[in-house]
DNA sequence: GCGAATATGACACACCGGTGACCGCGCCCC
DNA sequence: GGGGCGCGGTCACCGGTGTGTCATATTCGC
């Protein structure tokens, strides 16, 4: 599944992995650091969309971070979201003016958190994903969530759907299985490798009945492949 | 934006100061009130399109202003949005169910209530009288509030009309459960997610009647959508 | 033709969504 | 002021669907 990329930086795990695991549920990527230093690192190298930012932090507090981060040329863009106790909600005036674009006092819930993270994205712009993929007859709708081969529309369970999702935004290129397993069932999801083999079968199955099929293709030894060219 | 005209009411200068700071700069003409007497004569005077109430008001409280506006015949339209103090949560539920279109909490950022203006806005202004949405045999009449298929009225409570509303007005695109807790219950309210599928059920219950259910839809894993298409 | 890799069918189980019932809260009408 | 009513939210239960695993068949490359 290729959403957002989130970072939550947070010296706490436990606040970490409960933002990680409802974001993730919601589709997005979620990256974790404990502290700035940690935090750059993650920036540099995943160049998220959106920051979850701890106001209390070991050593550099979140709002010189952010403004540290504001001064460089990638951090001007990069929205951020403040986290904060209740009761330092004086002191968010400050944070807003140093450009933080919103944000939630803990305890918060996970809703409230997930809507005001797309209320920054859509402000962020172009926040809509690739709305459709088209290749080779094959139609596939983000937004409505359908499959359509011509006129008609493809059945395909959930599975299916992240999977031809996945190929059809990396066509004409090999992925193992544990490639797969790793884009399409996530980085924390530990299953058989063999099981990709079922989906892939399941997957050809939805799209026989429409001749195309042969799209999603078998390279022995190395993985699958999905192309619109025999 | 031809500067849509919203009324502050709240005994703090300090307040309404920054409110009006940060709505004229957004392009809106804001006029200010300390208590209400002055605002009935604003309103009498400019009828803004939102009013900005404070929730503890010298004399009569914003709740029983409230009240009393959506008595009149005027005020039965006009979009209000409460603010109150962290801590009167609660008693939001009471203001909400007196009229009260939404509520922020102080302190709140500028972007915060600006964004919950401008979507109080968007609701009030996509439900100027005449305005119909239809599709798919079924119309929606924003003015009189009325649902029908064909001829005949379709009967439904006042969440299933907000609910089918959003649906007619996004058709053919997949809504999480959170996304229409969000955009129909709206963000400050929480309640489970399985709430959702008991109102998707008395929807599709009001329209089975009328050979439509099916266009409220289930796409499991992600959410529902409706759509004219099967 | 042989072994390894992949396809396929079957199956058990977890999970998701549908559904009916219930409860509580305002509100209105006696 | 009490009782009924409508509406909204929650819960528990159930049935179906989707998913992962395994055993077995088949294909491929050498």
């Amino acid at each position: 599944m290729t959403g957002k990329t989130v970072l939550v930086v947070d010296d706490e795990q436990a606040v970490r992995q409960m933002v990680a695991f409802n974001l993730e549920r919601e589709g997005y990527q979620v990256r974790q650091a404990a502290d700035t230093v940690a935090a750059r690192g993650e920036i540099a190298d995943v160049r998220p969309d959106l920051l979850l930012l701890d106001w209390m932090l070991p050593g550099m507090s979140g709002l010189e971070f952010a403004r540290a981060l504001r001064r460089e040329s990638y951090g001007q863009d990069l929205p951020i979201i403040m986290l904060t106790a209740r009761g330092e909600e004086e002191d968010m005036v400050r944070g807003l003016n140093v450009g933080a674009d919103d944000y939630v006092t803990k305890p918060f819930s996970p809703r409230e958190l997930i809507a005001r993270i797309e209320a920054v994205l859509r402000r962020a712009g172009a926040s809509a994903p690739g709305d459709v993929l088209e290749l080779g007859g094959l139609r596939l709708d983000l937004g409505s969530h359908r499959v359509s081969a011509g006129e008609q529309t493809v059945e395909v369970g959930p599975t299916e759907f992240r999977l031809l999702h996945f190929f059809m935004a990396h066509p004409e290129r090999v992925y193992s299985r544990s490639q797969l397993l790793d884009r399409v069932w996530g980085p924390s999801v530990y299953v058989e490798e063999r099981t990709v083999d079922v989906h892939i079968r399941r997957l050809r199955k939805a799209l026989e009945r429409h001749e195309a099929a042969q799209m999603v293709q078998t390279v022995r030894g190395s993985g699958y492949r999905f192309s619109a060219r025999p």
